[in-house]
DNA sequence: TAATTGTTTTACCAATTGGTAAAAACCCTA
DNA sequence: TAGGGTTTTTACCAATTGGTAAAACAATTA
């Protein structure tokens, strides 16, 4: 009778979901700064405290495993991404969000964005079914929704897709960029007080080129 | 009578140049797409039809290699970088030559802008040196000239460092995230009206935020 | 043409790469 | 406490890595 009998997928023990996210996480630290050709598995393995053979009983290869660093991260991505349809009928304030999120997501997630940097310059060879799966919808879903606010009147009609472009490169190059970033701004990390004024200027050229009429200031 | 012997180091070959000319492209690309842990030098060697030997007989090491492929990129990177200071006293002028060129630079040189982008998101490890002496300088140059602007009532007074680091940003983007704006535009490469949509955004957007008096269009 | 210089090839090298097989250690529960 | 499953370690492996040494070849010039 074994009828609590968890399935062994949840019999999984502790100790594994532990070690997995510690791989995952440092995994994607390495990729980040390295790109995948740069990241030995014993590199890996080494940062934490593990052995290549151990690493490779937890992830069966090293393209596996960088595809579940990607999948991790592409989620992280597009959790930061869904401020515009949330506030469908203000184009200011749903501008707004979009953009302080997206910064967030480059100050709180940087190793997330440099994977995504990284994998996208490559030419995204792993990467590019799932993009056109995930990202992409979301994106034609953003370009919809602007597409509305200029027929109503909401905001001036330019081509969505190229303020989408606009609006992430403005914004995660304050991740993948930051050691240039830091070099001209003339200081060794960047701190909140950067962050905040990338994203009043942002804002601002934002709304200005965006709103029919944007707010003065 | 060796009066007018040339100095051993004019009388490197024609082929030398040559070869070494094709190690560097070859390389260039490869490191683009890659970075520098993804390419092996044989790959380089492969790429040009010469042996991995031939190709440590010109370039003593991988990393003066790399380091070699990145001081060109730099020269072609400050080349595009210059139009602000040609017309120091019409900024809506010098704006958008310095967005065209960027995003020809994008277009032209989109290898260029992969390895120094690839260089930069690892976080300049083998770079920071010669941005923080080539780059910078020009860097300030430019927010210098901007800030004139401002105290002449030319334009508005914003943080200069940042919009450099957003005209950077939104120009550099159409060559390093290629294949996600492809995939965006639902089309395989980019041609010249894709890039023609980004100029035209980006002039409108950086006009609107930086001139006292934008252009109505 | 002989000697010198410049270039390429051949032959290696130790270390590292991603990955496999199997033995050993560990842990929980019946 | 014995057994069964889970996790880790040990022992390998062939291929590739960046790099060296020296021999062979080619080009130039005295």
């Amino acid at each position: 009778m074994k009828n609590p009998a968890p399935p062994r997928s949840v019999k999984v023990s502790q100790a594994r979901k532990l070690l997995e996210a510690d791989i995952l996480t440092a995994a994607k630290r390495l990729f980040a700064q390295r790109g995948f050709g740069g990241v030995s598995l014993d590199h890996i393995a080494r940062e934490v405290g593990a052995s290549k053979q151990n690493l490779l009983y937890y992830f069966p290869s090293k393209e596996e495993l960088y595809r579940r660093v990607l999948h991790g991260v592409l989620d992280v991505w597009l959790s930061y991404m869904d401020s515009l349809s949330q506030r469908p009928d203000d184009p200011e304030q749903a501008l707004r969000e979009y953009i302080a999120g997206k910064l967030r997501f480059s100050r709180e997630h940087p190793d997330d964005s440099r994977v995504y940097a990284n994998e996208v310059v490559s030419g995204a060879p792993i990467f590019s079914a799932e993009i056109a799966e995930r990202v992409i919808p979301a994106v034609q879903a953003d370009v919809a929704i602007f597409n509305r606010w200029a027929e109503l009147g909401l905001c001036r009609a330019l081509d969505g897709r190229h303020l989408m472009v606009l609006l992430w490169a403005s914004t995660q190059v304050y991740a993948d960029w930051a050691s240039q970033i830091s070099l001209v701004l003339g200081k060794t990390v960047l701190d909140e007080a950067d962050f905040a004024a990338a994203e009043t200027l942002i804002v601002d050229m934002v709304l200005r080129t965006v709103l029919v009429r944007p707010p003065q200031n």
